[in-house]
DNA sequence: AAACAGTGCGACAATCTGACACATCCATGA
DNA sequence: TCATGGATGTGTCAGATTGTCGCACTGTTT
């Protein structure tokens, strides 16, 4: 890691060891500073010498979920840009990380060009484009399981009995990936 | 239930008529204004004459989508709560949302109860523990399918190739009977 | 008439779900 | 400190559901 003073410091909170390795390369190689951590506890320990400018937070991990490290971010530093990036994205965890003010939000595969493109250019402009076929199934699904386990603050007995499905399929649910749309 | 002047003002914009009035009946007879309009310009009209302290907007409708609606609604009054509900709900779209100030976002179909819900959160109400179920995916799979299904005038190999289905997979699921939700 | 898109349904393999069964953890209170 | 109850992570397995293919039939369009 190289100790530029001028260059901007970028963390890394990604389970996903590869996928951490690779970005951080991507990332140093553009001339930030970065550091990395492979879980919330992880990174909190990183902040004690590490105070960053940008990061990207994965939500599902051991442990704490990334959204947690949101308020110690910008605790820390309020000019700080976060990109939650996670590979189980859902609408309900977006809004959540948004409101306790992350900058975006992405779902993985990202490439290095997309997520610093999100972290940089933040103007909300109310052209967003709008899906033009309705969600499917699966998809519809995975969100509403998604909302309702956030209502229960992540507690998967309580959103199965809420929901009427048995614990079982829903933990079954819950491990694969969401329905990717391909707009 | 008084309807004068201290009733709370509540705004539903939604191309989808029979939706909005129903939507209205209902938040009509928990002792709310409102008003309704049918697009995003139509909105702005109402809008000289009424001035909402609690608003759902969709997305997708002919004209501006209501999420332009968003800045002109809190200038008009910051304190307003505003409830993105679309069935064409993306992650896009409700970062958009949210980074504009809306309060919440939720997918279509979603029921007055958990509308009422969402927008409430702000006010001083004892009742927040009361944990009403929320729907089976069962059910929310039904009326999904239904909406898709109406869109496409009754075409089932239009809908099954929009909700990403196969035609014999749909075909099945609309011989069986509606869920019915056991509360 | 030939070409097409939609519909209804049979059949079969691949998946998924519901039901049990355990084996940890963790917080609480006796 | 131990007992108790809830939550969670997995394994198993029979039965239900889905993904695919195929085929006959029916309007529509050209």
């Amino acid at each position: 890691m190289d100790t530029n003073s001028k260059a901007l410091r970028f963390l890394i909170v990604d389970d996903d060891e590869t996928f951490s390795r690779v970005l951080s390369r991507a990332i140093n190689r553009r001339g930030y500073d970065t550091a990395v951590a492979g879980s919330a506890e992880q990174a909190l320990e990183v902040l004690n010498e590490f105070t960053p400018d940008l990061a990207t937070l994965d939500l599902k991990m051991d442990g704490a979920s990334g959204i947690t490290l949101i308020p110690r971010l910008k605790a820390l530093n309020p000019e700080i840009r976060i990109l939650i990036l996670t590979g189980y994205a859902s609408i309900s965890t977006a809004v959540e990380a948004i409101k306790l003010g992350a900058t975006d939000y992405l779902a993985k595969p990202a490439d290095t060009d997309q997520i610093l493109a999100k972290l940089k250019g933040a103007e909300p402009d109310p052209d967003v484009e709008i899906a033009d076929k309705p969600m499917s199934v699966g998809r519809l699904e995975w969100e509403h399981i998604q909302k309702v386990l956030t209502e229960h603050d992540g507690n998967v007995s309580a959103t199965a009995r809420a929901l009427g499905m048995h614990r079982r399929t829903l933990q079954r649910k819950l491990q694969k990936r969401p329905v990717r749309e391909e707009h």
